[in-house]
DNA sequence: GCGGCGACCTTACCTATGTTAATGTCGGAC
DNA sequence: GTCCGACATTAACATAGGTAAGGTCGCCGC
């Protein structure tokens, strides 16, 4: 079985035998399963739980009145909702599933146990907090900045790049179950357009997709057109170069 | 003297006396002082304090390669940069000022002292990182969603309730400094779009901008056209009707 | 086997916004 | 007082991307 949280924090540190123990006893307990279009939390709900996605995709996303509606992240497996998200009193945006998806719910209390007994885990859920808002940023900059085809291309190469340290990918290619009008709505551009877009990006040959499935011949190519720097995913480990026994 | 942080984090929990003076040490030691488009600290620096913004507007801003610059964050009297960020190798963008400003630097020390004994400033402080959160969240469906019209607008109802919470309005007026070139680096438009859409705001008598002084006549009228919904902001703190006796 | 539906693709046309460039205004340096 | 740079404004024109409409294909339920 698949420990992407835990291959995710490696990325960032060692974890101890304990530590890793820890973490597959919390995303042990209270898992859910939800159908894919199911919301997981709903905008208005109060928060109880951090939820941690052990299989499938989910995305935040927030619908404005006139029906608009945005995708503000994607959860890809061994990502965490939000620590400490239980301090609010309301979600101000839904949190939905786009495949099926397992989610272990975690509570306050199993959160506060990890955050004293396991000073590594708590460094490390900080990283991947930090990261996370990092990447929200960079979707800042993407949105503001970048033109369709390196929004998309930009899009593509990140979530790729995710999913290979959660262990999700094989050779240059990984499953890949976002729908055009999805797509649209996480790059803020009409469905046409986003198909006119990934046309342009088969036709230079910089990505296969069909069946759900896509394959990136090129990364380094796709980076170039997106202007795409890995740096905000904070990868690179302290000392990464000494581990030359890992991957 | 204006405690801006704190006049904030009552927006949502009460702080003792001892809080309070915790606060206002903590803002005291190691002030630095920035003039106006200066660096506080560069893409790829290390990260070694938690900046607070005592006094002035800095912004979190990222550069694309081509030159293309993308403002990813405000920070207003009482913002503080990013909690826990030395846990980062480098910094992934760079905070400039605005204004001029003063800065307090918040060592790891001083931090983690403030986390072990004054567990409702913790509380605070983290409300305060996921208000930060949200905030981003919510540029990411401004810049995904709404037209340059709504999108301005949006910006300035945002920019004014956070000022209004930091205790930097009168009425219904504020300090302004931003450019319009900077307001296009924000909004993802070019100059010119952003004097045609100020005309517009202003034309409908939304807004009143001179001097660097905005006016907002009518704060709900400007939250309809931008679809403003502060439910993001969480300043409804827990229980609020019952304290009758503030503001 | 047929009707319906969702994903996808395509075409033709239209508009919000970008680009370029000229002009205006104001405050500071000398 | 004048020169200069930063910022704001305006106009004329160009284009990326939106809208509307329709078509194909594969899948599911009955």
């Amino acid at each position: 079985m698949r420990r992407p949280l835990i291959r995710k924090l490696e990325k960032f540190t060692r974890l101890s035998q304990a530590d890793k123990e820890m973490l597959v006893r919390i995303a042990a307990q209270r898992v859910r399963r939800f159908a894919a279009r199911e919301d997981i939390i709903h905008e208005g709900e109060k928060p109880e739980f951090i939820n941690l996605i052990n299989e499938g995709w989910a995305c935040r996303y927030k619908t404005l009145e006139d029906g608009r509606r945005q995708i503000i992240a994607f959860f890809l497996p061994g990502d965490l909702c939000d620590l400490n998200v239980f301090i609010l009193k309301e979600m101000d945006h839904s949190i939905g599933a786009i495949t099926p998806v397992a989610v272990s719910e975690i509570s306050r209390a199993a959160f506060d146990e990890m955050m004293i007994g396991h000073p590594r885990i708590t460094q490390a859920l900080w990283w991947e907090s930090l990261v996370a808002a990092a990447i929200q940023r960079e979707w800042t900059v993407n949105l503001g900045q970048r033109d369709a085809l390196e929004r998309m291309a930009h899009l593509l190469c990140e979530l790729f790049i995710r999913l290979e340290a959660a262990g999700c990918t094989s050779d240059s290619s990984c499953e890949f179950p976002l729908t055009q009008t999805e797509l649209g709505e996480t790059l803020g551009m009409s469905t046409v357009h986003v198909n006119r877009t990934l046309q342009e990006l088969r036709a230079s040959n910089l990505i296969v997709l069909k069946d759900r499935t896509l394959t990136i011949p090129n990364l380094q190519a796709l980076q170039d057109v997106a202007l795409f720097n890995p740096n905000y995913l904070h990868l690179d480990r302290e000392g990464r170069h000494l581990d030359a026994n890992e991957e």
